[in-house]
Parts: structure tokens; sequence; C-alpha cells
DNA sequence: GTTCTATATAGAACCGGTTACATATTCGTT
DNA sequence: AACGAATATGTAACCGGTTCTATATAGAAC
């Protein structure tokens, strides 16, 4: 491997010039330039980072310490966000921790000790993982993704899961339906069962106790909860699931009972899983900003990495939801009105605010 | 932060003799042993791998570079080879392409300013990222991942999708099935079809060229294919389709069809994504040793990096399919046997061969 | 023709470790 | 008691860059 010194020996140059040429801090003439770009290029020289990092205390790494790289919500965020290190000149070290807290603290401790400039995380699992987060943040800016509630570190980046459930309900409502079902759980994915409440009351439409069903958040519960719900007198013309597997387990029980989606039923998901497209109908749901996550806790990192770092306290950046609108909504099938098939895939874009 | 003449002062000691205590390498006594374990979680001494790394020319430092991390194929081998390296105290630099050749080679070069000691990648999109592979494979080993038929690298681990389908096959003969169906294509997956052909003629079954429906590989096609085969004289018993979404659309079809599955149709898939092990009936496939691929990779990779480096040419490891037997095959209904409930989840484990 | 400033470069110190070398000790042998 | 080997430690050079300082040259201003 060439060194900046074999490089200077071929330009004729001291060391000192090619390390100004690189980094571009004081003056190199244009004559020197030239003959170290061509010692460069002749002799395929290539920077060490880890030796300039010594003087400069900039590794150009950065750490993104995750639970579940098989998630494709996890998988996605990495993806985007490595592509914004890069295009700033940084490399990402990923650490799995497979979701063992333990596994999670070894990784902290690992890119310490590669010296990355700030870490990225998803939301700790255990009191001792927190910890050394903690005591990471003492040392480097660490920015937090997810639903964490309580912001343990440096700057947060969350969804808004309310605002997209929201955007859901105001859409079934605005396509004319005033009997929507909520299935789901009432914990876990309580920011979206509140909005559900919410934004029907915001409408003016009343709150039927009949039309909610609260269990756990899989397909199978999507099935049984809507055989339940067309038991009833009044079954309901449209379903708010609180995720894709619930939605989907909707369609399905629809589809056993004869119940045609979305002419007689309109079924709306959450989280916009790969499978969501391509279901029978495609699944019109609520999107996670899986590349925006990624981007903009890059970008709160990035921000702590430039020339004012302390410069502002704490801050949480709240991501809105996407409504994906595929096929699996329709207006009511009530009085008259023939069932329209809706428009193909668009999107409507949820814009991001801060606290 | 506190560097290793910290560490040395506060225990009284020199930093060779921290340096001796922290790689291992000479003598140190006992009592300087424990006064220098001492000093350094008092003052949480992390030693700089950066500045070790001058010296020993180890940066502890693997680069992995991919196409697409979205896809969960790849998140799950990235998290495999992660964990594998952090286990031996590496990290990985993970570096997206995003099935751009250019960004592949950005990447690249980033990596090696990072110094890291090796490479994985998976298959090169274009001859410039390749020559790019090339010319990083005379600095330091890289292994190729996934299903390069040139291997231009150091060492590659591929996957033997003939031999996943041939178990596929295998499994539905020794169920007692004669008239197995293949549904895919034949370019892409020809190693399935091939595999497929061929494992029917060492078992002495015909080859009936009206159970073989050559298309392409999406649940549209599976579905289509089903139809046609069931509006034969003779139809099969078992289908063996070339990926899990033509399966699905096998069994979305023969539940259209009122042709019960397992009982009437056993179907087999290929890949065993994500939503395979939800369908109804759970789905048998062959499943890609995604986790062992990572680990495999990461096995070669350490191979090189240890003190016989160059002690052998460059290597192949093909790794084996995994059947993973569920819920979607029986026996055949045919002669008065009655159809036998499978056991439930459990797999056949693939051993690999090296060549 | 000086003096001042901007440009340009070489040289040396330094970053935080590792390791070769020199220098003690300690212990078991003969 | 003397000797060699094993144990232990401090010192200094070195890894490959960056940056500070000192020095040199060029052009502008007077």
């Amino acid at each position: 491997m060439p060194t900046a010194y074999d490089v200077a020996a071929k330009a004729g140059v001291s060391v000192g010039t090619v390390s100004r040429y690189l980094t571009g801090n004081g003056y190199v003439s244009a004559a020197a330039r030239e003959r170290i770009a061509a010692a460069i290029s002749e002799l395929g020289y290539i920077q060490n980072r880890a030796a300039a990092s010594l003087t400069t205390k900039r590794t150009g790494l950065l750490g993104f310490v995750v639970s579940q790289l098989k998630n494709p919500f996890t998988a996605e965020v990495a993806s985007a966000l490595g592509q914004a290190a890069r295009a700033r000149g940084y490399g990402v070290v990923l650490a799995d921790s497979g979701g063992d807290p333990n596994q999670a603290i070894d990784a902290v401790e690992l890119l310490r000790s590669h010296e990355v400039e700030g870490l990225v995380v998803t939301p700790p699992e255990s009191p001792e993982y927190n910890a050394a987060l903690v005591a990471a943040a003492r040392t480097m800016p660490v920015v937090g993704i997810g639903l964490h509630t309580t912001p343990s570190v440096t700057d947060l980046v969350t969804v808004d899961t309310r605002s997209g459930a929201q955007q859901a309900v105001t859409y079934l409502i605005e396509l004319g339906h005033t009997r929507i079902a909520y299935i789901g759980s009432s914990t876990m994915a309580s920011g979206r069962y509140q909005a559900y409440r919410t934004t029907l009351e915001a409408h003016g439409l009343p709150c039927d106790p009949e039309l909610i069903v609260l269990g756990s958040l899989d397909r199978e519960a999507g099935h049984q909860a809507t055989t339940r719900l067309f038991a009833q007198d009044r079954p309901p013309t449209a379903v708010f699931a609180a995720n894709d597997a619930v939605a989907l387990g909707v369609v399905q029980a629809a589809h056993s009972l004869g119940i045609a989606v979305p002419t007689q039923l309109s079924v709306i998901g959450c989280d916009n899983v790969d499978l969501a497209a391509h279901a029978i109908p495609p699944l019109t749901t609520v999107a996670q900003p899986m590349a925006l996550l990624g981007q903009t806790a890059l970008e709160l990192l990035w921000q702590r990495l430039g020339p004012d770092p302390a410069g502002h306290s704490p801050r949480t950046v709240t991501l809105s939801c996407e409504l994906v609108i595929r096929e699996s909504c329709a207006p009511p099938a009530s009085p008259g009105r023939p069932s329209v098939q809706p428009p193909s895939e668009r999107t409507h874009h949820g814009q991001h605010a801060e606290s």
C-alpha cells in the first residue's frame, strides 16, 4: 500500500504538501496539485482514514445498532441511512443485536472502540443497554429511531402513527362511509385506536362499540373479528385494521363470507408490508416513512457533527405516515350509487413536524 | 477520552506495559495486570483501534457491499454476517449500492479508505464494478455471495438451488405422489426445472409434458397454471412451484376450484419468503440458507485473514437448500388411504459441500 | 527599491497506540 | 557463588497521516 510519503516522493514535494492537497486546508500551487494528482492515480494511492483520524478526530464512521435487521422495516431504514451517510463520505458500521440487550451493549463498545463519530439506535430493550447508550451519549451524539416514549438520548426521530390512522379514517369518511369498524389492540397501537375514535368524533360520527373489536394483531385475529362483525345486524361498510396482517385476515374472511372487497367492504391496513401491494385486491394502507426515517436520523446526527454541535438542545422529529391508496377501498355500496373503481396506486405524502 | 498513557499513569506503569496488557503479547506481572484493569475501568478507557491499526495493520473492520438491503434475503445474510463478525471482535461496514454500480464502486473505495481487512460482496452488476472488485482483491480477500457463475474474486459461496428442488421433488415422491406438476420458468430457475426432471427420471417416473407449465414467476401465473392443469383429464396430485409466489397462486386457485390443500393437492414452493409460513395452509417450501450464507462468507474471509492466507487457492463453497416442511403436502388421496396430517414444522438440514 | 501581504513549501511535532530493544529482576542449576 | 533462562518493565522508534511553525518567493503598494 502506497503512503502519502510515496506520493510526495513521486510528485517531488513534501508530505505536508500532499496532506494539504488531500484535506484542502492551506495553499497548494497549481503545478504541485497537478503532479500530486498524477502521482496518486499512478500509485493507486488511497488515503488511510484511520491514520488521519488520529489527528483530525474524525473517523468518517457512524454506528447503527439495530435489534432485528431481518425486520423489513429496519432493513429499509438501514438502507436509507447508509446511503445518506455515504453521500456525505461517511461509512456506517452496522451492528445487529438480534434482540439481545447484551449483544447490543457489546456492539456499542465495539463501535466506540472504532471511534465512530455518532450512533443511531433502535429502541433499547433493557435498562442496562439504555445505560450504555446514556454513557455513550456523553462522548458522541446518539440519535434514536422508533417509538421511544422517553428520549434518553441526544435526539430522536419517531413516527406519528396517530396521524396516519387519522388519514386513513378520514379517507374512509370522505369516501362516504359512516359505519367504520376498528380491529386491533388498544394497547400497543393505542395511538391508532385513539386516532380512530377522535377522527370519527371530529366528523360528527358516532363511535359504535359494536364496531370495535380489540384483540391481538395477527391475521387470525382479523379473520375472527370480521366473522363476528358480520354476524351482527348492521355490519360495517369499512374496516380500519391496526396493521396489515389483520387487514389481510379481514380480506380473507370477507372472501370466505362471500363479501366482495372493495365493492361491499372497504379495508384499510397499517404498515405497508411488502405483501400488502401483492394481496388481492392490493391493500390500501398507512405506510411508515421508512426511508425518511433513516435519512432524518442521519440528518440529525449530521447537524450534531457540524460546527455547532451543542447549539441546540435535544430534539424530537416526528414524521407523518403516508396513506398508500391501492384498491381495497371504495365508496359504500349503499343507495343506488354504483361502485367506482378507485384510481391505481398513488400516495398522500406526509410532511414532518418538529417539536 | 482517556488514552493508554492516562491508564499507564494511573496504574503507575509505562505505556508499553499497558499495551502488552491489552494485546496479550509479552509479559505483564499479576500485580501490574490488576492495577491496569482497575485504572481502565475507573477511567472508562476504550482502546482506540484506529490508532492500533497503524502498527498492527488490522483495523478490525470488514466491508459488506450489497445491491439491495431491502431484499429480505440480503438483510438476513447481512444480519448473520454481522453477528458472526462481531463474535470475532470485528465490525462490519455495510454499504448498500441500491443496485447502482457506480455507487457500488464508490462504496468499495470508501471501504478501502477505511482499511477494511476484507470484503464480502453480492454479485457485481457491471463490468466496471467487477473491475473494481478485482483491483480490491489484489489488496485484500474478497468473498462473493450469491449466484455468480464466474468467480472473479478470492472466494465464493453460493447456493445449490438444484439440490433444493431435488429434495422437494423427492419428498413428494416419497409421500407417494406420481403425478407431480412443475409450474415456473425454464430459464431463470432453470436449475429447479432441470432438477425436477432429473429427479423424476431418477425415480423411474415419467415426465409428462402435460404436467409442466412454463411461464412467469408470480402469483397470477400460479393461479392460471393451476386452472389449466385441472382442466385436464388426469390432473396432478402434487405441484412443485418454482417459487413461493407461484405456490401461493396455486393454493389460491385450488381454493377457488374447491380442491383441498393438502388433502387433494400437495403444494411445495421455493424461497421460504416470510409470507409462506403464514399462508393457509402454511406452505412447505425450499428455503435458502440465508443465515448460513452469511456465516460461511465470514468463515471464508476469516480463514484468509488467518496466519495462512495464501495457503489455499480460490475456493467455492456451495450450500444446500433446506426443505422446510409445513402443512401444504400430504400423501395422495388416491386408493383408500386416509390423508394423514403431516407433522408440524420441522426442517431437513442441508449440509455443505466444497469444491 | 523597500516594505507589506498573499502564496507556497519544507520540516518537525504530534495523534494513540504497538513493538523491538535494552535493562533489570527473579529463580533454578550446577 | 556464578550463570543462564524466564519474567517484567521502561524507553524510544514507528505506523500514516495532519497541522503548526518557520522560511521563501512573488507580486502589489508606496
